[in-house]
DNA sequence: AACTATTTATAAGA
DNA sequence: TTCTTATAAATAGTT
């Protein structure tokens, strides 16, 4: 139909192609409506170019959803069954999983849920939470250890940096008594009280780390 | 086209619009096959006629699926998301609760994990574990209990079998000493030695319950 | 994109 | 449904 047969093979040249493409696509789109118009029927038409571009036709009755269920129903196979297959396998690993752990956390963790164990379950059962309390004991002293640890490394440090202070202090004071300078009357008991105050030095194992901000959840440190 | 031009309106004679719908059908089929080959596209038709009837052309370089999935793809959203997207959402949900319910299971069951937690979670964790020990430890002891119950019934109820088959046994055989029939030479001594054969009666607090298939688990009955 | 000679599709009839 | 055929519609090649 048109002013020479054409072979129905590729057409080989680029712009021919295009053109041709552009043409019978419209034609056929007016095909598909026509159709639907005349003959109430339901045409779902998908095109895609040979350069990848996109088309499509669907009766106004209808959207491209529901010719591809009814397909689907037609055909008597789920298109994407694949897909959901998978997905409702995924999802049955997942509840049943999640179900042995929830049961497994009700066991052990909560102490419910232990019905259907006899004695041997009951005493292994046992015996692993008694393994685990364990750990979980060590893994508390290893913390508090490592607490008290830092506590007394600021508490040394801190009686270190008050002793210079107190050194210092006495120097100056020695100094100013020496010269003659005593124009306040910071005295000698002064000094011991402000010594006292701090702590450090007279008794440096005095530790004092109450308030701290480490608690140490009453546990001696030694 | 045809012997008198139509109007593309709904043909209301039934026959007559069933046999437009037929031919115009095959011509809008080759009409796509024709543009699949020359231009090298591919297409998707699929036509519902009026009556439900189903008729499809795929170009024989693809499949309608994967002619759908580009449909998704170029449209960019997914079509059957609504399907999906619940599935989606309880798959993530379940995924994360799995994951939750491991890391307590490491944490609480196996003792493992136990870096971000503090001394007061420690503290917490430990008690927690302590507690449902204790309660399997009840658990435990209760089984011990019913079964050890159990035993003592059937114990009690073999030993006054045993009695009452003893008493029998000495019915007969006084009668049979005072009517003389004393046919074979089974006397007092070897009553005795049956009846010790079974040890009840005699000694009725006797506890013989090992091998009986309860395991008492080391633990005395009382 | 428009034109148009020609092919193709198809409406109506058989 | 299929065939026929007159005629409408589509379109290949051209501008």
């Amino acid at each position: 139909m048109g002013r020479g047969r054409i072979e129905i093979k590729k057409i080989e040249n680029n712009t021919n192609r295009q053109v041709t493409y552009s043409k019978r696509r419209n034609g056929i789109f007016k095909k598909a409506h026509e159709l639907t118009v005349l003959c109430d029927a339901k045409v779902s038409l998908i095109m895609f170019s040979n350069t990848g571009k996109f088309h499509e036709y669907i009766s106004p009755s209808t959207t491209t959803k529901k010719i591809y269920d009814m397909y689907q129903t037609t055909l008597g196979f789920d298109l994407w069954s694949s897909h959901y297959e998978r997905m409702q396998e995924t999802l049955k690993k997942l509840k049943d999983s999640n179900n042995k752990l929830r049961r497994e956390i009700r066991q052990r963790v909560l102490g419910e849920d232990l019905d259907g164990l006899d004695m041997n379950d009951l005493t292994i059962l046992e015996q692993h939470m008694q393994d685990s309390l364990t750990v979980v004991r060590e893994r508390k002293y290893h913390v508090i250890k490592t607490q008290t640890d830092t506590c007394r490394k600021r508490v040394k440090n801190l009686e270190q940096r008050n002793c210079n202070l107190r050194l210092d202090y006495d120097t100056i004071h020695q100094l100013e008594k020496k010269y003659g300078m005593v124009e306040n009357e910071v005295g000698y008991e002064s000094t011991i009280a402000y010594s006292n105050l701090y702590g450090f030095c007279e008794n440096p194992n005095n530790n004092i780390i109450h308030g701290s901000g480490y608690e140490p959840h009453g546990l001696r440190l030694d």
